[in-house]
RNA sequence: CGCGGGAUAGAGCAGUUCGGUAGCUCGUCGGGCUCAUAACCCGAAGGUCGUUGGUUCAAAUCCGGCUCCCGCAA
């Protein structure tokens, strides 16, 4: 079970190994999206019929009818990654050897819902993948197995989150085959170092240069690829996808170079690489600037 | 018919109100200056002005249809 993008390796993964057979793909039912509103298949869907994977995209999993259909297949063990509904206890409950659940973090720490941008806004160093058996709390189940990695200086939390869904589904084959064999002992999860995500809304989207450089670094590296931060230039909207902390100092909002595009923080300094105005593509900062006359001094 | 912005040289923009020689910043190429340079100076190449029809002596500009791109909202 699983949605966006991030099952999709998970899936692969598993697909591909002669010791598993994936019997059936459950998935949210497909969404209207973007400016048109075309209905569009989540990423797992259209990757499991690719494989040949039968799907299902029950409305709830909490009806009856989803779960006659996950009784029939009567599955050994139920992977699930980035599902985005709660599983009820009879669910939970039906497979054999449990549900086993991907989280985008080392637990306990960042469950939830949006646990690989949260860590990279925080400006975390080092997170990984955990697999552990689903139980009716959120993220709360007993811990299988971890694999860590580090967080680039400028990583995106897309670039992580492709990193991430690569490294849980090497994760989620190990762990089965361990399981299997009962060479894992659940481990419980240590509450008191527990901490929760929420989701990520477009309320975190404004930059503040009154907060220190890092945190302006982080925030935009933490809201790339959606929905990114934005700042405005000139009284126009502009989103900003990636920038790099710079050393030089100066009033808070102002603009201390052109070449590089470099504005003032709370103590150091953002140079700005990629941005893009309202209604316009996204472009380098210097291309920007090509059309744009602005001037050292300037406020933003 | 959800709201709005846009399409002009390789990139980013101006020019459209009020029709009349295609412009700016940058990049590219050539030359110069310099110990040297991403700095500075000189020069050059590069455009069916998104597409299509109309009005006109004349359309990037005015009018109609179409295509594509993007922001918001969801």
């Amino acid at each position: 079970m699983g949605t966006p993008d991030f099952a999709v390796p998970a899936l692969e993964k598993l697909a591909q190994n002669p010791d598993y057979t994936v019997a059936a793909v459950f998935t949210q039912p497909d969404k209207p999206k973007g400016r048109k509103m075309v209905m569009t298949p989540p990423d797992v869907k259209v990757c499991a019929e690719k494989l040949g994977i039968p799907v299902f995209q029950p409305a709830s999993m909490r009806s009856e009818e989803a779960y006659n259909s996950l009784k029939e297949l009567n599955p050994d063990v139920i992977v699930v990654a980035a599902y985005g509904q709660i599983l009820p206890k009879a669910v939970l409950d039906l497979p054999k050897l449990g549900c086993v659940n991907i989280h985008g973090s080392l637990l306990p720490k960042y469950r939830g819902a949006a646990p690989i941008q949260q860590s990279v806004l925080d400006g975390e160093k080092v997170t990984g993948v955990t697999t552990m058996l689903m139980d009716v709390g959120l993220d709360t189940g007993d811990i299988l197995l971890k694999a860590e990695t580090k967080i680039g200086e400028n990583e995106t939390a897309g670039e992580l989150f492709d990193r991430l869904a690569v490294l849980g589904g090497e994760l989620i084959v190990k762990t089965l085959d361990k399981l299997e064999k009962g060479e894992i002992t659940p481990q419980k999860q240590d509450e008191s170092l527990a901490t929760h995500t929420s989701k990520i809304t477009k309320e975190l989207c404004p930059i503040d240069f009154n907060k220190p450089a890092n945190e302006v670094h982080n925030k935009v590296r933490g809201l790339n690829p959606w929905p990114v931060a934005v700042t405005e230039i000139a009284g126009k909207t502009v989103k900003v996808y990636s920038t790099r902390v710079s050393e030089m100092k100066g009033e808070p909002g102002t603009i201390l170079s052109l070449k590089p595009f470099v504005v003032a923080c709370g103590d150091k300094s953002v140079e700005l690489i990629e941005i893009q105005p309202q209604g316009k593509k996204r472009m380098t900062a210097q291309a920007f600037l090509a059309g744009h006359k602005l001037n050292i001094g300037d406020k933003l």
